[in-house]
Formats: structure tokens, sequence, C-alpha cells
DNA sequence: TAATTAATTAAATTAGCCTTCGATTTCGGT
DNA sequence: ACCGAAATCGAAGGCTAATTTAATTAATTA
């Protein structure tokens, strides 16, 4: 087997585990259901992968790589905090745009994860939002912004505001993602903003 | 038996699946995991409750009825839609705050309701957002709030930040929920207004 | 064509699940 | 001390779960 098509098979299981998982949630979703998805009996399942778990692994730590990347790129620039955090949340909007049924399971499934990978996976998580506040707080230095706002309620809306996307977002509608990624920069920018 | 203590035998029943549920998700939560917490017998729980989704509707239902009181509060007075808003939210977060764990799985583990009640509880949750979504039109129309932002993002993004505030909040943090109320609706409120 | 590899399957294993049932214990009120 | 209701329990029924194993078919390579 080669990768015929587009998606080699051990791809095609997981993109429509994904699309399970985050239709029923991981532990509501059978090796059976993922199996008839594609047609063929669970016990085929294990020839491409190695167990239901390292379907969610993969779908995790995929996006958590996509981000930091995203991430990376926006600290090197020279702008102001402002700035950096527009582009932070239209790199992190655009991420997640790329796969929106990987990013739901990211967000809403990780907690599935078995020890080690779950502390793993919040590690990473934790230090992503931390260089997201550390803009903030660079901001709030800088007096961008406001500086009577809590710093950690700050990047948690901020979050909360970003990872819900998956969830509402419809792909076919007129929006596209850069323009939602600005829109949504607009709002929540000027939200900290001073006056 | 009766309401002894505090809590009657079923609330206390009703209270631990509610952390249960919160922390490891509905389905992954085992009516023995369950009776554990209680230190009883899986089979006793059923003298209480008359099945394990009969405490997921109940969690759900009760949270969505208190949203509701507090939104109709809001909506009788004569403000304008910047401070209607801000009510709205406020108000939003301390139902919240007064159940923190019953609010983070009414937010994450509705979608395990069966039919009729899933159906029911969506309806519920729209006929909620729009009347927000009504608040911010009325505000853009009135020329309070920027008119070039779609609404459906506007409205969206704001569920997001409130809903997700389970997830994140200490009650024992310093910033107390109604602190904690204006401040998140500060920054949601000028995110949208003009200039 | 023959050999090798990949993909699939049926069947079995092991384990857990929710729920019911009948019997038993607990306990406040009389 | 006794009654009745509430609470609990042990055992079992009936399912469904993830995964392993051994055998079979399909596809590719040489």
């Amino acid at each position: 087997m080669e990768a015929v098509g587009n998606l080699s098979r051990k791809e095609q299981v997981i993109r429509s585990a994904a699309e399970l998982f985050r239709e029923k949630g991981y532990a509501a979703s059978s090796m059976r259901d993922l199996a008839q998805k594609l047609g063929i009996e669970a016990a085929s399942l294990y020839s491409h992968i190695k167990s239901k778990e390292e379907i969610l692994q993969l779908l995790c730590f995929d996006m958590a790589s996509e981000f930091r990347k995203s991430l990376a790129e926006v600290e090197k620039k020279n702008v102001t905090a402002s700035e950096k955090l527009r582009l932070g949340i239209i790199g992190h909007i655009q991420v997640m745009a790329k796969d929106l049924t990987a990013s739901a399971v990211f967000m809403n499934e990780h907690r599935h994860l078995s020890q080690p990978y779950l502390r793993d996976f919040l590690l990473l998580r934790i230090n992503y939002i931390n260089r997201f506040k550390a803009i903030i707080e660079e901001g709030a230095r800088m007096g961008e912004f406001k500086d009577t706002i809590d710093k950690k309620l700050a990047v948690m809306t901020l979050f909360s505001s970003l990872n819900w996307m998956p969830m509402w977002y419809d792909p076919a509608s007129k929006i596209v993602p850069t323009e939602l990624g600005h829109q949504l920069a607009d709002m929540l920018v000027n939200g900290l903003k001073k006056n």
C-alpha cells in the first residue's frame, strides 16, 4: 500500500476518528462505530493504528505542534504588543481553520489522554497560554492596554473565545477565516485597549 | 428520611455526579465510580434516581432555568443596549458562580442527553443566545456598537468567553464573581463599542 | 508465476457497563 | 418494642467495549 489517492489508509482512519470524536466525544465513540464509518470490521483498524488512544494522541499533539509553530513565527516579529497580539490571534484562528474537526477534538477530548501523555499535553498548553499572557503583560507595561484588568482573566477570556470557534464556525459561511481572525482580533484587542 | 443536615440523599447523589461528570465526562463516568464516591454500592443509587441520564437531565435543565430567569430580569430594565448587555453578562456569570460544577457539566456534557431531551435543551439554548443577539443588534441600531462586526460572531465570542469561565475560575481566588462579571463585561462590551 | 507484504476478517478474550430484583438492614416515630 | 418507610446490598442479566489471535484474501514486487 502506498499513499494512494490522497490519503493513506491510516490517515483515513484518523480523519474519520476525528469526525466521530467530535460528534459523540471520545469516550462515547466505539471502535465499531469507527470501523463502520470506514466500511470495515473493528479488528481491521488495528492494522493501521495501535490503539484507540493512539488516535487521540496523534490528533492532539499534531494540533499542538501547529499552534506552537504559528506562535513562534509571531514572537519573532518586532512590533507593538497590540499588533503581536493581533497576529497571534489571527495565526491561532488560521491553524484551527485548517482542520476544524481536529481542533474541536484537541480542545474537548484531550482530557481522555492517559498519563504521561496528558501531563505532557497540559505542559505544552500552559506554555502556549503563558506566552500569550506575556504579550498582554508587555502591552500593559507599555501603556497600550489598561492595567486595571486581571491578566489571567484577559488571557483566559481570549482563549475561550478562540477555542470555541470550531463549535460554531461554518466553513461554508460568507466570512472567511482570515476575515474572521481580523474581526475577532478587533473585538478582543480593543476590549483590552485604554479608553 | 428527611432533608437531613443540609442535603437530601438525592441531592448528594446529584452533586457528587456533577463533580464526577465534570472531571471525567459523562460517558467516562460509571455508576460504580459514583457509588464509590458516596461510599455505597451502585445498585443503591437507583433508590434515589431513575437512571444515569436522569441525573444529567436534572443538572442541565436546572441550570438552563436559572439562566433564563436571570436574563428575563435584565430584559425588563429600561436601559441602553450597552448597559443591558453588561447586566446580562454579569447575571450569566453570577448564575454560573453559584454552581461552577453544574455549569461545567451543563456546558460540556449536554450533548449526551437522549432525545427528546436533547432537542428541548438545544431549543432553550438557541432561544437564550438569540435574546442576547437581539440586544447586540439593538446596540448596533442605536449607534452604540460598531456595525462592521458580524452579529453572530459577536454573540458567539461572547458566549465562548462566558461559558469557559467554570473551567479556569478558581472560587478561592481574590477576584470575586461580581468583580469578575464587571471586568468581563468591560472587556467584551468595550470590544464592541465604536472607536 | 512465485514470493512477499498489506489488508481484512471471524472468533474469542477479557473486562466493564447500566440496570433490575428480592432480600435485608437502618431508623425515626408511636 | 414494634411498624413502615427509606436505604442499602449481593447477585445476576444482558449488553457492549477494546483488543488479540490465527487464518484468509488482495495487492505488489521480483
